[in-house]
Formats: C-alpha cells, structure tokens, sequence
DNA sequence: CACAAAGTTCGATAGTTATCGTACAAACAC
DNA sequence: GTGTTTGTACGATAACTATCGAACTTTGTG
C-alpha cells in the first residue's frame, strides 16, 4: 500500500489536534521528540495489539505529524517537526514541554 | 443546573486538545481571544442549532477552556487564557496565531 | 524452499460525537 | 399575569473512533 503524506500546506490544525487529543498518540509523539532517530512503530512498549497500532500511526500520518518510510520488513516513523514548525509555530513546543502522562 | 468547571490544575492536555480540534470550537475560541469582553454564547452567527451550540460550550467548558458565568438570561463566556497559560505556556497562542478557517 | 518478523487489511463491536427538533426552565419586560 | 429571550434537557440518529483477533503481505534469514 502507498503510504500517503500530505503537503506541508495542507497539514490541517483541527486535523493535528485531534491526532495529538489521544493519549496513546500523544505519547508516541513525546518519544519521538525525545530521540529524533526515525525508529520502527514495534518500538513502542505499547500493550495494545498491532492493529490498533497501525490505526494509531495511520491518523497521525495523515495528520501530518509524522512521515513514515519502509525500511526493510519495519517501517521508520519520525516526527515532521520542520513542517509542524513552520505551519504552527510553537504549537508542537508547547504540547511536548507538558509533563507526560502514562499512556 | 450548576455549571461546573475543572480546577486549573485539572485541565488535561487530551481533553483540551480534543475540544479545540472541532472546527466550530475552534472559531468560539478565536472570536473569544479576539475580543476579551466575555460575551453571551448567542453572539456568534453559526449556522448550526442553539442545542448544538449547547453541547459544543459545554465541551469547552469540562475541557477548562473556557469560563461560563450566567448573567440574566444570558450567560457570559469567557477564554481562561490566565489558567491554560500556566498549564500550557505557548499552547493557546499557537493555536491562534495561525490563520483563521471559516467554521 | 520454509520460516520468522513487522505491519496491514478486514470485519466486528462497543463507545463517543456532532447534529437536530421539541419541549422545558429561568430571567426579564410589559 | 403574558410574552420574549436565552439557553438547557432529552431523545434520536448517523457518523466516527478505539479496540480487538484472525488472516494476509512483504521482507529478510536460514
């Protein structure tokens, strides 16, 4: 399956915020922020199954917070925060300095 | 009924995220930040029904965004920008400082 | 080739949400 | 009192969402 990314320019802010408004993605976006490496989705100690996993990392792609590229038999997922910047500046800042939450 | 609003060190990031991802709240809180006279929930000229327009102030308000105080037989409303500022430094000016989207 | 590893796809389900119309309540003006 | 204004409560409904398990695909490894 093609994974599709939107357009810095179309990366929508009702969009981000519902994708940021989960905990569980929430806290993805905190541990990605906190080791810039891209790293593979498995890589989260989530105690949820996969499926959900990928419907997690499905929203926040197409909400444009992060970009997502096969690599082998993983695919490497980082944070688009050169894009988050430019379109809302701050905004990412300001969600990640709050004190995290047990997902 | 009583109107019941979360303590400042109360506001979850989720649920705050969450109430502003709607496109119509959206709108509420710009206008709100625009002009900080707190202003009765009948003066914005949304196209949607006065129930709706119940629920979606109600959202803001359990989510801590928003300060709802009856006045007569309106009821005034008004951004807690003092409480979100401490609890979220820069979140609200982020999300406002980018540009407007009709609701 | 067979097998393992990492994700995806496909229902299914239970819960939430955005919306509406109608009926109701509270405060005010007359 | 009768209305009027402003908003709430109550169903109802259609759409969306978070979750799962089972089957599948793709890539790499032996």
């Amino acid at each position: 399956m093609e994974l599709h990314h939107p357009e810095r320019s179309e990366i929508e802010l009702p969009a981000v915020l519902h994708a940021l408004s989960d905990p569980h993605r929430l806290e993805i976006v905190r541990r990605l922020a906190e080791n810039s490496e891209p790293r593979p989705c498995g890589s989260f100690g989530f105690d949820i199954s996969k499926s959900t996993m990928t419907h997690h990392f499905r929203t926040l792609r197409e909400a444009g917070v992060i970009r997502q590229e096969r690599q082998g038999t993983s695919k490497l997922t980082e944070l688009r925060r050169d894009d988050l910047d430019v379109m809302y500046p701050g905004l990412l800042d300001a969600v990640l300095s709050s004190k995290s939450v047990p997902a």
